[in-house]
DNA sequence: TTAATATTTCGTTATATGGCGAAATATAGA
DNA sequence: TCTATATTTCGCCATATAACGAAATATTAA
């Protein structure tokens, strides 16, 4: 049904939204964990998230104040099918390698510290680490 | 690759666009005979076809004055992976089922006539027929 | 060559979307 | 209960996009 297609392919038409799809690949995320890998503001981060729900790509679950992401796991449903077309077409991309490594900092922390430290860096003003490929290019860039 | 898919997601989030991907199902069709089945302005059309072409989507080829486009028959590219999930998904879809129809409706007339008559149309700054599902229900409405 | 015409390009306008910060909400812990 | 805090909602702004009509382009036919 175009109906219900066409959320799903609006919510796919961003690429931050698609790097959020990719970084599930692995499980779920919390909120946190997903705002710190994108580098956004959490509101602009928790929008995406609720885009994504809204078209049946991704379930969330809450744990005390934690909101947790997964993959939606409805078989043979347009949104998965989707997500398994966009899974399969991504190999060797530059930006996904890096987002999966970072991701993986990112799970060594785990949420507590990981939000205690996003507190701190928002009160006082720091700048987040590049999130994308191409600000760490134009970080490099400017180094030199 | 991101930056591949990106413009195929970017392109098919538009329902106009996935409504002529799948009208190219049966076979290529000729630029004025998209923009009779969508019933928009031919420079808006146009633009459509050009957004698709650029993402991969569709080939196209002039003959004479007439330019006729195709979806992408390049094995195995995201492009045409995407396309075949859409229309896997599509099945029973009333929007589509109506352009179907509209659309055999249009080939029996054949690129010449139908060219004229929309210039003509044009001259006489006619309304063109409803071309979408809620278009009809809409004249419904308003005429009972 | 000139006129007609199918399509594209360009400029404009209205709406949609992505981003942020501030305020609201909900929950854990003191 | 009261405070801290993780997330969402709201209001705003800047940019992107879809639509149109007019003008440009390319090709056929006279």
């Amino acid at each position: 049904m175009l109906k219900t297609i066409m959320p799903i392919l609006k919510a796919l038409a961003d690429e931050n939204r698609v790097r959020v799809l990719l970084a599930l690949r692995g499980g779920e995320l919390c909120a946190c964990q997903i705002i710190e890998l994108l580098g956004l503001a959490p509101s602009t981060v928790s929008k995406h998230l609720s885009i994504l729900k809204n078209a049946g790509l991704v379930d969330s679950r809450k744990d005390g104040r934690w909101m947790y992401f997964e993959l939606s796991q409805e078989r043979n449903s347009p949104a998965v099918e989707a997500i398994a077309m966009i899974v399969k077409q991504i190999e060797n991309d530059e930006q996904i390698e890096f987002d999966d490594k970072r991701l993986k900092a990112i799970l060594d922390i785990g949420p507590e510290t990981l939000c205690r430290r996003q507190a701190e860096s928002r009160e006082s003003g720091e700048a987040c680490c590049p999130t994308n490929v191409n600000e760490v290019i134009k970080v490099k860039v400017r180094n030199n």
